[in-house]
DNA sequence: GCCGTTTTCGGCCCGACTGTTTTCAGTCG
């Protein structure tokens, strides 16, 4: 699909155009750019009806921009903004505090113009003298690149997992088997490139990728390895090995690095040897295994390892022991607990989320639109939680799916909730959240969130550190007792599946879990598209070796029930 | 640049916080 490419094209000319203080203009393009990249349909077919106009947020001059890219692969406009503004000024701006205003300042008077121009100015002590600047900024500047690096180069889940399924389906017609590994096959939070492993015609195979649509730059082409350079400067790894060698290595190229060092060890303590083309007799080289994955483990004396556990945290003496956990799976999954509505900041109508849930297979959701004091998400009043209730009442004669009556009420500085508690008494689930004052120092904000917690209203705690992926890092927080305090209360633990948060993150998941805490996982989500990020926040439970019991959203509707009652009695 | 129209031009989410100031600009959600 052309899309994500004309999207990617339509937000710099935002970014850019914000860079120059231009009004409005930005977020016209932000929108059209956000509105073709949500999109099911291909961009190709409206530029065939010559319709493209036809679609909210594309008027007559990005029209012209669009059929431009189409039809010459490229936008001269583009070209002109950048004579004018240098590309780094881009990523300048994704440092925490720097908007358009500071970048454009730091690029006119200190010569700024990518981050590493940028972290050299900072450490000068030259951007604390600027006028507007000071010694806190700057150090918040040297932290926001800090953190920028961490995951620069790395991708999201839910960018890569699509496309990675996209490739297969391209090249699979030529491989008898094909699999992604690395850490697209663990679930890792953020994915460095594609890589993936095929059986069959290797030929074929290559030549089928090289043609892929969304191919930018061939970096290298071979018989068993061919890799590329998608759009967005994903880079995708294709192997052709041996059907014979298939299975070795897959578990080769899965990783993590730690725990084949720790399974190869293993394997010469009991006199094998182990590589990406099988199990070995260390002394005859004669092959024991390597067609499957199953069969390598089950030979050194061990069940085969869910590709989430492989991180040498334990489960290789799991595996031994026969101790490995029975991990969650989708299929465990029974309702979503978290969702906004266009009552809120959501997007679909809750019969829409509710059609949808049911595509799903769920038995059951919560709507969870934000409180009055989150303005900026439209939140709702006790008013307008009452008007909504008659809506969901109504949804509720048209569907199976049962629909929990809820809200994600603000955690106020004080620990106070934004919404008096008996309107909370009288909803069926309350979902509790941090959405302001993230700088607090630890103790204060641990106590804000006991606070709330002792209200004795809240049944989840949403997104309990706050983090988002190379945006924003975790605010200040103790949070073991928190999750003391989840589990005096019997308040869950939420693992947010947005692909952005993620959170809690798989060792906060882990600690929670063993420190006995109950965990929801919830999508967070603000459009039907988005319920399709369970599977994220499912990842996330698998490496933290969750298993259904420790999740409360695999309950039957008449146990959750039971859980969100007994909650609020106790 | 887009949208809607009792507006073909004028409005476009807007309040809180932060770090810088010394009354506020910029950023964020």
């Amino acid at each position: 699909m052309i899309n994500k490419k004309i999207a990617n094209i339509l937000y710099e000319i935002g970014d850019l155009l914000e860079l120059q203080g231009v009004a409005f203009k930005p977020r016209a393009y932000t929108r059209a750019a956000r509105k073709i990249e949500s999109m099911k349909e291909d961009l190709l077919d409206y530029y065939e009806e010559g319709n493209l106009q036809d679609i909210e947020g594309i008027g007559r001059a990005i029209e012209d921009k669009i059929i431009e890219i189409i039809e010459t692969g490229d936008l001269e406009y583009l070209h002109k903004l950048y004579e004018e503004i240098p590309k780094g000024l881009i990523d300048v701006m994704r440092v925490p505090d720097i908007g358009p205003k500071k970048a454009k300042k730091l690029y006119d008077e200190l010569g700024v113009e990518d981050l590493e121009g940028l972290r050299d100015k900072a450490e000068k002590g030259e951007i604390a003298k600027l006028k507007g600047f000071g010694e806190r900024t700057e150090e918040k500047i040297l932290k926001g690149i800090e953190m920028l690096e961490a995951v620069s180069g790395r991708h999201l889940m839910h960018e890569m997992i699509p496309l990675a399924e996209e490739i297969i389906q391209y090249v699979r017609e030529h491989a008898d088997k094909i699999e992604t590994c690395g850490s697209l096959r663990r679930w890792q939070e953020t994915i460095g490139d594609i890589d993936i492993l095929a059986t069959g015609d290797g030929q074929a195979i290559m030549d089928s990728l090289v043609d892929f649509p969304n191919v930018e730059e061939v970096l290298a082409r071979g018989e068993t390895k061919t890799s590329v350079r998608l759009i967005g400067g994903i880079q995708a790894d294709v192997r052709v090995v041996d059907g014979k060698s298939f299975g070795a290595a897959l578990q080769y190229f899965t990783g993590s690095k730690e725990h084949n060092v720790r399974l190869r060890q293993y394997a010469i303590d009991k006199g094998y040897k182990l590589n990406e083309y099988g199990l070995f007799h260390k002394d005859s080289e004669e092959r024991i295994a390597g067609e499957t994955e199953e069969v390598i483990y089950e030979t050194l004396g061990m069940a085969w390892i869910p590709p989430e556990l492989r991180e040498d945290h334990g489960e290789i003496d799991a595996a031994l022991e026969g101790k490995l956990p029975e991990l969650l799976t989708m299929k465990d999954i029974k309702g979503d607990l978290q969702m906004h509505s266009n009552w809120s900041d959501g997007r679909n109508t809750i019969e829409e989320m509710v059609r949808e849930a049911e595509n799903m297979g769920y038995g059951y959701i919560a709507i969870t639109d934000h409180s009055q004091g989150l303005t900026i998400a439209n939140g709702l009043t006790a008013k307008e939680l009452e008007e909504r209730m008659e809506e969901i009442e109504h949804v509720r004669e048209k569907t199976d799916v049962k629909i929990l009556n809820g809200i994600e009420v603000d955690i106020k500085k004080d620990g106070s909730l934004d919404m008096d508690i008996d309107v909370l008494e009288d909803l069926d689930i309350v979902l509790g959240a941090v959405h302001s004052n993230f700088a607090m120092d630890a103790n204060e904000q641990t106590s804000r969130i006991k606070d709330a917690f002792s209200t004795g209203i809240i049944d989840i705690f949403a997104h309990p550190t706050g983090r988002k992926i190379g945006e924003r890092e975790p605010y200040a927080v103790n949070l073991n007792e928190i999750i003391g305090a989840a589990v005096d209360h019997n308040v869950a633990m939420e693992i947010n599946a947005s692909p952005v948060r993620l959170d809690l993150d798989t060792l906060n998941s882990r600690q929670a879990m063993e420190a006995g805490a109950k965990i929801s996982i919830g999508t967070d989500a603000h459009d039907i598209q988005h319920l399709g990020f369970m599977k994220y926040g499912v990842g996330v439970a698998r490496r933290a070796w969750l298993e259904s019991e420790d999740v409360i959203n695999t309950y039957s509707f008449e146990r959750l029930k039971k859980f969100l009652e007994g909650r609020k009695n106790g």
